[in-house]
DNA sequence: TGACAATATTCGGATATCCGGTTATATGAA
DNA sequence: TTCATATAACCGGATATCCGAATATTGTCA
């Protein structure tokens, strides 16, 4: 029963859920595209991400120097069903849905500009 | 967003947990019903429940010398969805089901023994 | 009124969390 | 090798959280 309090102990963060939602409508992303578009220093980014990654929400991908992140698709189906309850409730959130067209400004630019790793799939 | 931060840092303890588990399955509870079954301190108990009522999770009713409390009826859809997954996660969770087993018991007890408030309607 | 029971609140200490800033590591390019 | 970039890890410091113990509040009963 413990470990269902560590579960939301890791979603109790503003930048935590931000992150979440971000990776449950891409599939993968990479930790410049967290602190581009929520505006949070790379120290503040990296250490979430790893907190959520030690939780087993997310998985890491490494790519020469990029690490890409995306969620763990073993997740439980509970956890599965508490993370879709979320999204269900940040899809009729103002701030979250600035923040998805945000992003989708920002993989626009960065795949326009560069050759860097491309956008990585579609929104839903 | 960051109130919903907050409402998953409330959920974020086992106590609070195994209390709103408790209150998910009987409609009302007073608190020396908390203490008895979870086996807590009566201040942590007392602390814990003001957090939910703080929160916006639990009504009180005070009824002499005694405290009744219950989930709020009017919380939002999305809180409700949560719940109902904490819910169906816990139903399958041993410690919560032993939790509900020593809860029945001590209902069955206090209601035998004297005429303090009634217990307070049947399981689900 | 005084004693008692149920609950709430306060207090101080231990621990956890979060942060910005800095440093370390690793990769790729020149 | 040297430089630059992307990321991770570390370091204090500020704040929050949790706890048991003690105290305060409220209501009941004799």
């Amino acid at each position: 029963m413990k470990e269902i309090a560590r579960f939301y102990k890791v979603l109790a963060d503003e930048s935590r859920l931000r992150m979440l939602w971000l990776l449950l409508n891409h599939r993968e992303l990479c930790v410049c595209d967290f602190t581009a578009v929520l505006g949070i220093t790379q120290s503040k980014a990296s250490r979430h991400l790893a907190t959520l990654r030690l939780a087993g929400l997310v998985d890491d991908r490494r790519e020469g120097a990029w690490s890409h992140y995306s969620l763990c698709p073993g997740l439980t189906g509970q956890q599965r069903a508490q993370l879709d309850a979320l999204r269900r409730q940040l899809a009729d959130h103002p701030a979250a849905v600035q923040a998805l067209a945000d992003l989708e400004a920002h993989l626009e630019r960065k795949g326009r500009e560069s050759c860097a790793p491309p956008a990585t799939g579609g929104s839903r």
